[in-house]
DNA sequence: GTCTATAGAATGATAGAC
DNA sequence: GTCTATCATTCTATAGAC
């Protein structure tokens, strides 16, 4: 069923003497860029994004294709821009994590909890990023770069192994792998705004991972 | 590229007096159903099964595509075959893991390794099933039946953690999916053939899972 | 009048059915 | 191999808010 777009008139704030969050749009009301993609992402993630037709998304949006195409360049862009958004999140909270601790092992910690955050919050973004095949020059610079996020989380395992305070009898690689493939499924299963919270969520990720199934 | 089809009469046993392992087939010689289905399945997984036409399933067999057809009815049949293998098999693996342990957390430990081989045995059939998106009722039923083996595992949990052998601090489901989510990204990255022994992949699987990343 | 969003019709390419 | 539906995309023109 098609969403009423949001005309930008309505966005108003609280306090009288507020500046207005969003510059005022001038022209005739309608869908910006951002609510197309944000519900071309959602399509995306639900149907596949091969399966996915300019067709599908103007339906959903309740505009003509040719409306769509005033937004985007290509339905290749659109997917351009979803995985930089992904990424760049991704990349964020790893940045900030480095930042903000002082050891590898809770640098480490603190990019579990960063990539959950993202990951819960930005959902349908990761998920494409996730569910790439290579199958063009936009998905095989994406999937390059994801490469190079993983590394880098290998690269703190390492570390922490070498401080001692990750067990070092498997192989940092391996490690990295397992415990974000652990993560990553929550793309799978996890529903914003269900009855699980996200920090809680990445507690009980980051007790599997740290200490194990076994009880106490 | 092309791969040639392997004529059933050149299949022979070392032993003298062995029976042949598949029965002689009549008639013009050239690819089974058999080897079809593989070689779908590879290029559904590399490029996506809604990517990949039956063109591209046909060059890379160095077929016509109506020689395709004579081998299946439709490209959703490859699919629905495919599928039923990868479930049969982690099914198959489940049951025997229940049959030949006797406490809910030696099954669990056994079904993980099960889950394992077969994942890593038949992986592109796996990874197909664990890309479905539901778009037909192919994908649905297949999605339900695994829905179903992924209740039997939270199961299996749920009674490991009231023998006292699972600690019970984390939701029986929470654990399941992501144990099993940490398992199902091994089709992510791990190659048959490569450096990593399968059994000993799950064996870091099971030592992560149940003891953690501290060290000891 | 200016700016933005949207429509409608048409094109060339390709995939899948038969 | 042929046929037809569908796909991504483009062009030109209009509608509505300031």
């Amino acid at each position: 069923m098609p969403v009423s777009p949001a005309y930008r008139g309505e966005v108003t704030d609280d306090s009288a003497d507020a500046q207005p969050r969003v510059p005022a749009r001038r022209g005739r009301p309608g869908y910006g860029r951002e609510e197309v993609l944000d519900v071309a992402v959602r399509v995306f993630t639900e149907q596949g994004y091969d399966a996915t037709s300019i067709a599908d998304l103007s339906k959903e949006l309740g505009l003509t294709k040719s409306a769509l195409y005033h937004h985007f360049a290509s339905k290749e862009q659109l997917l351009a821009l979803a995985l930089e958004r992904a990424l760049s999140g991704l990349e964020g909270a790893l940045e900030r994590a480095i930042e903000e601790q002082a050891t590898a092992a809770d640098r480490l910690r603190a990019a579990v909890r960063g990539a959950i955050e993202v990951l819960t919050s930005q959902q349908s973004y990761v998920t494409l990023l996730l569910r790439l095949r290579g199958n063009s020059p936009v998905e095989l610079d994406a999937l390059d770069r994801r490469r190079r996020f993983d590394q880098r989380i290998a690269g703190l395992v390492r570390e922490a192994q070498a401080e001692g305070r990750i067990r070092d009898d498997i192989d940092a690689g391996t490690v990295a792998r397992l415990v974000f493939g652990m993560i990553n499924s929550l793309v799978e299963w996890y529903r914003p705004g269900g009855a699980i919270d996200p920090v809680l969520l990445a507690d009980d990720v980051l007790a599997v991972a740290l200490d194990g199934l076994r009880p106490r």
